[in-house]
RNA sequence: GCGCCUGUAGCUCAGCUGGAUAGAGCAUCUGCCUUCUAAGCAGAGGGUCCGGGGUUCAAGUCCCUGCAGGCGUGCCA
């Protein structure tokens, strides 16, 4: 909200002054805050109440006494009044709002931008999904989140690398390749043998048919390379048929390769932090926060799942950014902190990396869950979801709930082109608004840089000025908490107050060419920000519904 | 057993460092289309914020405790 600054220093210098008479010294740092209710003001604060206690005073008193101080000290205000039991509720003048609305024409698309982030650099890992199946609908929420997080940590002025790490060794892909080669022989008449670990999808027995008899004479090798190349073509058009890229993708045998698992581990040796026992090796986990120690590598020295991703991490570390984030699923909350204790081992600052848990999804068609077992190979993928709803109403969906939370996902409910879906009440606003501009056109109006907006006195409109004097704080907060809800929140209050007014006032009045000019102005406005606040999620807004 | 998360209207969920009469959408009921898109708007009803203690001028929010549900706790990833 503007002018929280204005209002907050004014408020410091009163409370010197009230502190130099009373004596006291230490008062809390004036926390402003904006209240649910109109009736309370623009802004509000409770310093008051909290300077009760320790001086002695009424509280109405000493708000009575803030106020005699700032009151006409700044012109902003219309009025300032106490409230009990102390809360001071400041009022400004609907005028100070006029200014937002050039600007958010004048900056357009970089209307939000702010410099929060300072340039940090972030390397963002999200989906990194193993190319052993399709996405599933969790991946979908993993794509649409990280790649909301990183629209937002760019508009908040930081720098993001976006990066997709995958398991393409070991283990998983033998037993991809055993699952894929039980599939072939399926199809020739044999019983399929795939067992416990192996993986049981349909899209293997997919897989099986398009492979040739000559082929087949090859090893397992083969056929894990043949699933993996496949499946992982598959990931990647999933990916870009929802527009979610990556600026970089990162191999887990690369790792191996390069001799990077090696060094980790020598380097987790030289300092101490790993011992011998039962032919395995143990890192010193439990000194770093962990429950127990951790085996990083086997008896049979076939190193744990955990060690390439420790070299992986320091790599990261050593990449130089300011900030790490990795968004895990829920199943690997017990992960994060002995990956910390690793990376903690090896003098990095754990602060730096922040682990994000994106929590699962449940499918609904109407009431009746959908029931889903990624081991028994019964899921619904990400793309049968596209499909079904459209990758937009897919992403608002994704994004509508904290990531923390688990979500409902209802695709009857997505693809109802109705008042219950919200994607529409969001995007109407914005075709409203082209249809509004549109109609204007077509009558020779446009809505000049000049106009006046001291036009603009209903109730409704200084309600939606204040609501857009919002959007960069909003983005501020979500890039702070590295959380996107708020945004579908912040669209969805947005497009009522919009909607509301619409039903209410006419923007177009050819008998009042200046009311007209400033109520384009604020369409123009309304416009941006709900094309703006899209594009932070990932969807992009429509001229027409 | 230990650890983490969740519990707010019939349903799905917001609720920011503790604040004022706990909010929104859907569902239900009532009104609004010769006017810029009715995929819309206005209004109404609907609550033991899981229970019980405590801290505070003030608790949905913080502390303790109980209950219910979910997850984690591999030399699996």
């Amino acid at each position: 909200m503007i002018l929280v600054k204005e209002t907050s220093s004014l408020l410091k210098e009163a409370l010197v002054k009230i502190g130099e008479k009373t004596g006291m010294r230490q008062f809390p740092s004036p926390y402003l805050e904006i209240p649910h209710e109109t009736r309370h003001g623009d802004l509000s604060t409770n310093v008051a109440l909290q300077l009760a206690k320790q001086s002695g005073l009424p509280p109405l008193k000493i708000a009575e006494d803030i106020v005699k101080l700032i009151a006409f000290r700044s012109p902003v205000f219309s009025r300032i009044e106490v409230a009990p039991p102390g809360f001071i509720n400041f009022f400004f003048k609907p005028e100070i709002f006029y200014p937002i609305i050039n600007r958010i024409i004048r900056e357009g698309s970089r209307y939000g931008c702010s410099n929060f982030g300072e340039g940090k650099r972030v390397l963002l890992e999200f989906v990194s999904a193993n190319p052993t199946g399709p996405l599933t609908v969790a991946h979908g929420r993993h794509a649409a989140v990280g790649d909301a997080i990183a629209r937002i940590l760019r508009m908040a002025g930081y720098t993001v690398v976006k990066e997709y790490y995958y398991n393409d060794s070991g283990r998983q892909m033998e037993l991809l390749g055993r699952s894929l080669y039980a599939r072939y022989k399926e199809a020739s008449g044999a019983k399929a043998d795939i067992g416990e670990d192996g993986y049981h999808g349909e899209y293997l027995r997919e897989l099986a048919r398009e492979i040739t008899n000559d082929e087949a004479k090859k090893d397992i090798d083969f056929f894990s390379s043949f699933a993996e190349k496949r499946i992982f073509a598959g990931i990647k058009q999933d990916l870009s048929e929802f527009r979610v890229d990556f600026d970089s993708w990162i191999k887990e045998k690369d790792l191996y390769e390069s001799g990077a698992v090696d060094r980790v581990i020598e380097e987790l040796r030289k300092a101490g932090e790993v011992y011998e026992e039962e032919g395995a090796l143990w890192l010193r986990s439990s000194l770093f926060g962990d429950e127990k120690d951790r085996v990083i590598r086997r008896r049979n020295k076939e190193p744990t799942y955990i060690a390439p991703d420790i070299a992986y991490h320091h790599q990261k570390y050593e990449r130089g950014f300011d900030l790490l984030i990795d968004l895990f699923g829920p199943d690997h909350h017990g992960y994060s902190p002995r990956l910390w204790a690793a990376l903690t081992a090896l003098g990095h600052d754990r602060g730096k990396l922040k682990i994000i848990i994106v929590q699962l999804v449940s499918l609904y068609r109407g009431k009746e869950k959908i029931s889903m077992s990624t081991r028994k190979g019964e899921f619904i993928t990400l793309r049968q979801v596209l499909h079904e709803v459209g990758g937009d109403v897919a992403r608002f969906f994704f994004l509508m709930r904290k990531t923390d939370s688990h979500l409902n996902f209802d695709i009857e409910l997505a693809k109802s082109e109705s008042l219950e879906n919200p994607v529409y009440y969001v995007q109407y606003v914005h075709a409203r608004s082209a249809s509004i501009m549109k109609v204007a056109r077509e009558n020779a109006i446009a809505p000049g840089k000049d106009a006046d907006l001291s036009f603009l006195r209903e109730e409704e409109e200084i309600a939606i000025m204040k609501k857009l004097a919002q959007f960069p704080d909003v983005i501020t907060g979500c890039a702070k908490n590295v959380e996107p809800q708020p945004v579908t929140g912040y669209l969805q209050d947005l497009a009522k107050a919009f909607h509301n007014y619409y039903n209410h006032f006419r923007v177009i009045n050819p008998d009042n060419q200046q009311l007209t000019q400033a109520r384009l102005r604020l369409v123009v406005a309304v416009k941006t920000v709900i094309a703006n606040g899209l594009t932070l999620l990932g969807i992009p807004p429509c001229e027409k519904m």
